[in-house]
DNA sequence: TACATGTGTCTTTTGTAAGAGACAAATCGT
DNA sequence: ACGATTTGTCTCTTACAAAAGACACATGTA
């Protein structure tokens, strides 16, 4: 059973922070590379494998999982020496629900919209400097997409990305961006340049489309939702198979501009 | 919109741990008292209040809430210097409720039930030996309570706390339950052996029914759901008004028992 | 039967993070 | 305008948490 996968694997490369993982690491660095590590694996697992995958001593390990555990922020899961994500984390996550109007307002508008149009929709914002699928609904389309919320993606393949990087400096774009997002799944390299370029695009244009990037049958719709008048703070995005008509895009485009203008706060 | 109010107060004297907040705690202990700090008082908070409410030395407060900024759990709100929770823990929080079947059907069944009932509705579980309302439903009744997901009551206050102590022994019901826990809000004292009785009595009949406990307003009606055979793993729980009929309410406690039976994992 | 591998709990050692306090700059109150 | 308070950042010291590693006990497998 392989666990740290692909996604794994982008996740260490991630920030460039924790170069030397080494010794004699701050116990509140090690638990949160515990909770990324499990955000990551989405499953239970067990101590030894977390020591592990965290490259944190095992006895050190088992000390702070069992104060996350006394804590209730992780779970022994159903065996017994398993562990995962607990209530407490559930329950903080629904406190920032509750205090983040945008958030909360913005996952009404993702699920009445792929509602109404049948396709899976979602909310995406920077995390961290990365992009993120903050939440999305299915849609009823046979054909699934992974719904999976918090996955984290390299921003210049999504048309989402193109929108949330409007408005910063080059300079940003470039060590937000690495090498290797530049790689698109099937292989194909973009560059730098020409994503910078589609940035400002989509910026003027208030809506960006992108087809076959992710994969080969779908292409991305999004608009930008602004907190502060210029500044795109989240944006909605709506996946549909690659061959739907232009004219069907442009009405969909419209729709999703409309809702996400009614998400933005207007000064 | 008061807001650090009674809960806050209970908050604090919760749990006998932290006794002596005094010197040199570890880091992740303030950590952990931060998060259930905000939790308490459920807004942002600027950080020298933070240490004061957690007693903990105000240049450890800065290094830590950095840190926790940083790495995305926490925050800074709106105006600038105020912390809240922060993405990462909405990020965390769904990946427990998709690990987590019982929470991800209870939600639905919550939400099922205050519609078709249209009374307000709620899933509740034994959160690290305190009474959590995991999540609620309003219902339509104009006459509305507080829909505070995450809220922590005292076990004796609730029917719910009744089922959720089924099957625990007396001694272990004994240290759970603080003195103050038996004092109701309007002043009146249980006696503890009446409370661990009415466990007894809940257990075996299979519901739980309490009138005018919490507020003089409102009976609550309580099924437990079970994970495995005999270990009742929460609860669902209707608030209704007290002068509901013996016959409605009658046919909302079998309907609320069937719902329960259904979320309840079947060995 | 031996041998490798994983788990959970100890003890001991030592590198460092928590804490006290001092600072400048910003903000408040009158 | 003026002290009084709060905010954010720094430095230095030592109390103590993280790490190493030994242990006892399960497993699995050659």
């Amino acid at each position: 059973m392989q666990d740290g996968n692909a996604l794994a694997a982008r996740l260490d490369t991630g920030p460039d922070e924790d170069r030397t993982s080494g010794s004699r690491e701050k116990g509140l660095n090690r638990v949160l590379q515990i909770l990324e590590f499990l955000h990551a694996t989405q499953r239970a697992i067990g101590i030894g494998d977390l020591a592990k995958g965290v490259n944190a001593p095992r006895s050190t390990t088992y000390t702070l999982v069992r104060s996350l555990v006394d804590a209730g922020l992780l779970e022994m899961a159903g065996d017994g020496n398993r562990v995962y994500f607990g209530k407490k984390l559930y329950l903080y996550g629904m406190d920032y629900v509750r205090g983040n109007d945008l958030l909360r307002r913005g996952r009404q508008e993702v699920d009445n919209l792929s509602r109404e149009t049948g396709e899976t929709s979602e909310l995406c914002m920077l995390q961290s400097g990365r992009y993120t699928i903050v939440h999305s609904s299915p849609g009823t389309r046979p054909f699934r997409i992974s719904s999976a919320t918090g996955l984290q993606i390299p921003l210049p393949w999504t048309a989402s990305g193109r929108l949330l990087l409007a408005g910063f400096e080059k300079a940003v774009i470039e060590d937000m961006v690495s090498e290797d997002d530049l790689v698109l799944p099937d292989g194909r390299r973009l560059l730098l340049d020409d994503f910078i370029g589609d940035i400002a695009v989509a910026g003027a244009a208030g809506y960006c489309v992108t087809s076959g990037l992710v994969d080969a049958y779908t292409k991305c719709l999004a608009a930008p939702v602004f907190s502060v008048p210029g500044k795109v703070e989240a944006t909605m995005c709506l996946v549909v198979p690659i061959d739907t008509s232009e004219e069907k895009t442009g009405d969909l485009i419209a729709l999703l501009r409309e809702r996400a203008a009614r998400l933005s706060i207007m000064g």
